[in-house]
RNA sequence: GCCCAGGUAGCUCAGUCGGUAGAGCAGCGGACUGAAAAUCCGCGUGUCGGUGGUUCGAUUCCGCCCCUGGGCA
C-alpha cells in the first residue's frame, strides 16, 4: 500500500486526532527514506510531548523528525509560521534531498501550505496584545461594534460574538491601515504544488475513533501527563498562550488545583479531544474532499 | 415477606391540578486565511418501567406486576 505513493516527493498524511496517522507517516517515511514533518499546531511545543501525543523518542529515533518540539510554550504559534519553518525542508527536497512525510491534524495548516496564503504583513505585538486586552475587557459584542464603525466589509463577515476573528480584523486594521478583507483578496503562493504531493486522510469509523481518543487520555495519563501539565504550570506562563489550549491542558490544571478530581479531569478531557476529532472531520468533509481515505486497523 | 422512596432523552433530573414533555451535561450538524487542539453558529434525539381500569383523552388518577435504593423483620 505504501509503496504505490513513495513515488511523490511529498506525501500529506492528515486525519483526525488519535486515527493512527502519525504511525502511517513513520512507516512511509521509512518505505522511502524519507524524514517526517509536523503539521500539528500544538506538537510544535516543547515543554507538552505526552498530552500533545508526539511522536516518542524511540519513534525519532526510528525515522527523522522535523518541526515536532521546536518551539517554546511561551511562544505563540502560527499557520505562517508553520509555513515558514517548513520552506527549508521542502527546498532540500527538490534539490535532492529527502522527500517529506507532511503529517498532523491541523487542516489550516495543509490549505495554506496547497492554497498559499494572504500576504498579510506580520502585526506587532503590541496591537496584538491591545485587542486581545480589549477584548478581554470589552467582550466580543462591544469590540465588534468598534470593527462595524471602523471596517464594514469585516464587521458583516464576522459574527458578533467571535471574539477571536474580532481581534485579528482590527489588529490587521490598525497595524496596516487596510482591511484585512482587502489582504484576503490577495491569493498567496501555494508551497506545494497539486501534481506534486500525496494526500491521504486517515478516517477510522466515528465509534472506533472515539474509543481510541479515549483510550489514548488513559495513555497519556498513565505515561506521566499530569505531571508534564504540573511542569507547564510551574512555568506561570500566560493563560491566553496557545499551548495552554492543548486538549487536556485545562482539566489536567483543574486537577491540579484541586477544582475536580481525576475522574472528573479525565472525563472532560475525552470529551475536548473527541469534540476536537468531530471539527476535524467537519474541516475536512468541506477542505479535503480531493483526498485519499485511508483506514487503518 | 412488609413499609417507604424512586423508575421520564445516552446520563443526572425537572414537569404535566388529565390534553403524548424540557433543562444541564453527553451527542449530532455546520462555519472557518497568521492562537485552528483555536474561535464561533445551529439542533431535543423520548413506548414518560410493564399491563389492566376509569376517561372523549392517561406519562399524569386507580389496581396488579417488574426493577432499583433504603428501612423493618
Amino acid at each position: 500500500m505504501i509503496s504505490s505513493y513513495s513515488e511523490k516527493m511529498f506525501i500529506l498524511i492528515a486525519g483526525p486526532t488519535a486515527s493512527g496517522k502519525s504511525e502511517l507517516a513513520i512507516r512511509t517515511a521509512e518505505s522511502n527514506g524519507g524524514i517526517v514533518v509536523n503539521a500539528d499546531s500544538m506538537q510544535v511545543y516543547r515543554e507538552l510531548r505526552i498530552i500533545t501525543a508526539r511522536p516518542s523518542v524511540e519513534d525519532e529515533a526510528r525515522t527523522p523528525h522535523q518541526l515536532y518540539g521546536h518551539r517554546s510554550s511561551a511562544e505563540s504559534y502560527s499557520v505562517a509560521a508553520w509555513l515558514a519553518d517548513l520552506v527549508p525542508y521542502i527546498a532540500r527536497a527538490r534539490a535532492g534531498g529527502p522527500p517529506l512525510t507532511i503529517v498532523g491534524g491541523t487542516g489550516l495548516y495543509f490549505k495554506a501550505l496547497l492554497e498559499g496564503l494572504s500576504p498579510v504583513p506580520d502585526i506587532p505585538d503590541a496591537i496584538r496584545d491591545h485587542w486581545r486586552a480589549e477584548a478581554q475587557a470589552k467582550g466580543a459584542a462591544n469590540l465588534h461594534k468598534v470593527l462595524a464603525a471602523r471596517d464594514a466589509e469585516m464587521a458583516a463577515r464576522i459574527r458578533s460574538s467571535d471574539s477571536q476573528r474580532i481581534v485579528r480584523a482590527l489588529e490587521v486594521l490598525e497595524a496596516t491601515g487596510v482591511s484585512l478583507a482587502h489582504w484576503q483578496m490577495q491569493k498567496g503562493e501555494p508551497l506545494l504544488a497539486e501534481d506534486e504531493v500525496e494526500k491521504l486522510f486517515v478516517s477510522p469509523p466515528r465509534d472506533i475513533l472515539y474509543e481510541r481518543c479515549d483510550a489514548r487520555f488513559d495513555k497519556m495519563m498513565a505515561a506521566g501527563a499530569l505531571d508534564e501539565v504540573r511542569q507547564l504550570r510551574d512555568l506561570r506562563l500566560d493563560a491566553g498562550l496557545p499551548v495552554m489550549r492543548a486538549l487536556g491542558v485545562r482539566p489536567l490544571l483543574r486537577l491540579l488545583d484541586g477544582e475536580i478530581d481525576l475522574a472528573e479531569a479525565a472525563e472532560q478531557a475525552k470529551t475536548e479531544t473527541r469534540r476536537y476529532a468531530k471539527r476535524q472531520l467537519t474541516w475536512a468533509q468541506r477542505n479535503m474532499i480531493a483526498w485519499n481515505s485511508v483506514f487503518l486497523k
